[in-house]
RNA sequence: GUCCUCGUAGCUCAACGGAUAGAGCGUUGGCCUCCGGAGCCAAAGGUUAGAGGUUCGAAUCCUCUCGGGGACGCCA
């Protein structure tokens, strides 16, 4: 058993790149969906979950050694960009008229005041109503003058997520983004294939799928509506046809959507349909990732005080802001850009941390000093539990012992301590942690084994020496140290997304 | 009304059918002549909402009741 042990340790060592973790026998090509902010809309904590879940998921899926196409379904392509563009169309108008240095950078600064300006605009102003209703129109038909409005707005809202996914290591790129304007020229066929199948029916003016098994509060049939009785085409429309794109085009052999759980019903009459409509082929895998809905400190969806959310750029802001000043206090001496580096890796991996380590299907209470705590069951516990290793690693260069050479003349692996043999019970099961949190797409699972580990390693820290041990225990135990700092290192960069540092 | 989801320590949360249900925060008391105290050790704190059932074994699975949140025809 011991002797298995300490195997298996040495080969988890030996293989840097994959810690003795296999690949899948057989790869799958896993489309991922996740994040899809809303152009014009600044992403808020609300936006935090589905985000970094679904980043999650596709990084263990990717380490499993399959094909990962990630997919931000970003919203850029609604009724409410006539109003947006509309407002753009007048600003720059205005801009012209006063010669006034108002480039289109500043004009969309705050896309949050930018939309709540049109929609005022637009309750208040017919003439801008007219105007916005014009806009849409257009745009629809591919007027160059609004698509080019509409394109500027799209440009600058990217710019204010891509933001957010660098400082969040969030793995999204220009390439996984695949809004609904993406669709919009294939919705009218999604109609007609159903129509044709004999699928779609009209009720009250819209063209419907009726699914088994759903029903209204009234208990009649419940519809899927994919096409409104004006002729607009929605969400389950689009969603339908991404659908097909992702099965035909991607040649997707699962497709995980990322969401929050109120949209469960819908995900469920999209997959039923998609199915009814002979798109999905056996074994074809479409499951809906559900989370929970964050929460205020009176148990009702999250809002501030005055009403509104919490922008995310504002929490991470602040998150390294409170990192910056326990560094201050407690590692002063730092040259000041390095004390910025490992700011910004404390705060921004205490706040992912706090979401990941929630059972994603549980709502949960936001607070500010759980998100931002840096002691205890927290991402700085792990990197700290990293940093101290890092400095064993310096002070060991020192005085010229080297890991490798040490275990080179080790027969036995002596695992004497109880400490020492906790510590690497749990080193040998990472594998396992990464197996479960991937098949349950749970990363509070992976966080729990972290912590786990971070923890045994701060036990084995105090009891047992290591570059003062007896020459017959110090190989073991910096073999140890370098594994623990490994696996936290792994778990957490390569699959949370979350920096370590080497000094803190 | 139907469906989904949650209910676990004072608070916030874990627990992938399996040992005495675990952490953090908070409370109380210890630990720096020794590799980094963002740490370690210990104490107090639980009828896992309630009642049945399945199982060798249930916080976990099933049924019902109570409570929170959510979804349920032209928003996404």
């Amino acid at each position: 058993k011991d002797s298995f042990l300490a195997e298996r340790l040495v080969a988890m060592h030996r293989d840097a790149a994959r810690l003795g973790i296999d690949k899948a026998d057989a790869p799958k090509t896993v489309v991922v969906d996740y994040s899809g902010p809303n152009i014009a809309k600044e992403m808020h904590v609300g936006h935090l979950r589905s985000t970094i879940i679904g980043d999650c998921i596709a990084r263990l899926y990717d380490f499993a050694g399959h094909t990962v196409i990630r997919q931000n379904h970003i919203g850029d392509w609604g009724t409410q960009f006539g109003m947006l563009c509309a407002l753009y169309d007048k600003k720059l108008l205005d801009k012209d008229r006063h010669e006034e240095g108002l480039n289109r950078s500043e004009t969309l600064k705050d896309m949050e005041l930018f939309y709540q300006e049109a929609k005022k605009l637009y309750d208040e102003d017919a003439e801008f109503a007219i105007t916005s209703r014009a806009a849409i129109a257009g745009l629809h038909k591919g007027e160059a003058v609004w698509k080019r409005y509409w394109e500027g707005i799209v440009k600058e809202s990217r710019k204010h997520y891509n933001q957010i996914y660098d400082a969040l290591h969030v793995t999204l790129t220009a390439s996984d983004e695949r809004g609904e304007s993406f669709y919009a020229d294939k919705l009218a066929d999604v109609v007609a294939q159903l129509k044709a199948k004999g699928l779609a029916t009209e009720s009250d003016g819209a063209m419907c799928v009726f699914l088994d098994g759903f029903k209204n509060k009234d208990s009649q049939p419940l519809p899927f509506i994919i096409q409104k009785s004006d002729g607009a085409f929605l969400y389950a429309t689009t969603d339908l046809a991404a659908l097909r794109f992702r099965l035909g085009e991607l040649k997707a052999d699962t497709v995980i959507y990322v969401t929050d759980a109120r949209q469960a019903l819908h995900f469920q009459m999209l997959f039923a349909a998609a199915k009814m409509a002979g798109w999905v082929k056996d074994g074809i895998a479409l499951e809906h990732i559900t989370f929970g809905t964050m929460l205020g400190e009176d148990n009702k969806p999250f809002k501030t005080r005055t009403g509104g959310t919490v922008k995310l750029k504002d929490l991470l802001e602040e998150a390294i802001e409170r990192a910056a000043a326990v560094v201050e206090q407690k590692n002063p001496d730092l040259p000041a850009e390095q004390k910025a580096h490992i700011a910004k890796a404390v705060g921004v991996g205490a706040v992912k941390y706090a979401d990941y380590a929630n059972n994603r299907n549980s709502d949960y209470v936001f607070s500010f000093a759980k998100m931002l705590a840096m002691e205890g069951n927290t991402a700085p516990y792990m990197q700290y539990a990293y940093a101290r290793i890092q400095s064993i690693e310096r002070k060991a260069e020192e005085k010229g012992v080297r890991i490798t050479d040490e275990l080179k003349n080790l027969a036995v692996l002596p695992l004497a301590d109880a400490a020492e043999k906790d510590l690497a019970k749990l080193l040998v099961r990472y594998d396992q942690a990464i197996a479960a949190s991937m098949a349950e797409c749970r990363p509070n699972y992976l966080t729990g084994y972290l912590y786990d580990v971070a923890q045994a390693f701060s036990r084995f820290y105090t009891a047992c020496p290591v570059l003062t041990a007896a020459p017959q225990d110090r190989p073991a135990r910096l073999l140890l140290c370098d594994l623990t700092a490994r696996v936290i290192k792994h778990g957490l960069t390569e699959l949370l997304g979350i920096a370590v540092i080497d000094q803190m």
